[in-house]
DNA sequence: ATTTAAATATGATCTTTATCATATATAGAT
DNA sequence: ATCTATATATGATAAAGATCATATTTAAAT
């Protein structure tokens, strides 16, 4: 067998990082194939050893991004759930995660999963629904009532990064951000 | 002069209305001139007729969304300010809005408008500034603080559109408008 | 009825890009 | 050292779609 066994899996992870990075910036089509590849120094040919299609990667970068966000990579260290909660969601909601490379891909691909496959959609729909698990737990809440108090926590949350990514005016998305932060502590209050 | 002096511009408004339709279901690379040309009756060749570029029909659809969304064409009657502004979430915040044809720009193109030219940044810039002040002044504040607070209230409405939309559970949607509506209640109560 | 400029339609062209077919390089196993 | 399956690279193909060049239709003005 050539190449080191972990080799394949490797060059897999670096097309994923690339692709994410660049779909989360550009969107879907403005992404080619040749792109992603350049970005993690392969070409085009070696990319069809890894996936079938553009699409499979597009899902695949997005499954990826949601298991390696900020969101997900961070552990609680000597923190209660509930001030752990609160790093996570500064976290979220700071000018490094809104202009940073690897976004919450909930908030970044929106627009442009409505349009794709359904597999596509399904796995959006699925790290929608673990990101609010995930922010329950950590209120440590799971009434019906707090349940959907979490929605709209989390349409904020996520709207503020959406819009924030496409503002250029830093000053007015420090703004949306430092306001939403102060809206989550009040609304968690209440849970 | 041939046809009558209204028919151009008729034509113009028709292919915009087709094409903020088209856009904002399935983005801007996905709809192709052909398509929305098709779409209001016209062929591609009359669309250079009227625009130069496609980039530019998306500039102006959004615009033209803008100014012709729900959000701006009702007016209030015989209602308060803040009655008003409550009938006005509402709207925004229902399952109508969300699945309907003429949603809220600033939902809909919100990963695909990153991408774009600065013209169209700018262009949903302005539409993003000019709706928090229109919720501004029907709340009837204008401190600098409630302002603020302001940023936090679109952007959950605007994330929580942006994500219905992805999401083919209908049940979840409604949870989450619903309970974007209650917290808005909630949100102005403090202003 | 004709004329005519504006509006629209039709048939290329030309570029971009996903995907495929084929060739080459890699490094473990012998 | 050589062999060989795997990984990667290169060049080719083909389809899609934006834009252009040219033709045709329209209806106001004469």
């Amino acid at each position: 067998m050539p190449y080191s066994s972990e080799h394949k899996q490797k060059s897999r992870e670096r097309i994923l990082q690339s692709a994410y990075r660049l779909f989360s910036t550009k969107g879907f089509d403005a992404v080619t194939v040749d792109a992603v590849m350049q970005d993690c120094s392969l070409t085009r040919g070696a990319f069809y050893g890894h996936f079938t299609s553009k699409s499979e990667l597009y899902k695949e970068a997005l499954t990826f991004a949601a298991s390696n966000s900020k969101l997900a990579e961070i552990k609680p260290e000597g923190l209660s759930p509930r001030e752990w909660l609160s790093v996570l969601l500064d976290g979220y909601l700071s000018v490094e995660h809104v202009s940073g490379e690897r976004p919450c891909p909930l908030a970044f691909l929106a627009t442009d999963v409505v349009s794709r496959d359904k597999e596509t959609n399904k796995t959006y729909a699925r790290v929608y629904r673990r990101m609010n698990q995930l922010i329950l737990d950590y209120a440590g809440r799971d009434s019906v009532r707090d349940e959907q108090a979490i929605l709209s926590l989390t349409s904020m949350i996520i709207g503020a990064v959406a819009v924030s990514r496409t503002l250029e005016d830093k000053q007015l998305v420090q703004q949306i951000l430092s306001s939403c932060r102060q809206q989550t502590r009040l609304l968690l209050g209440g849970i």
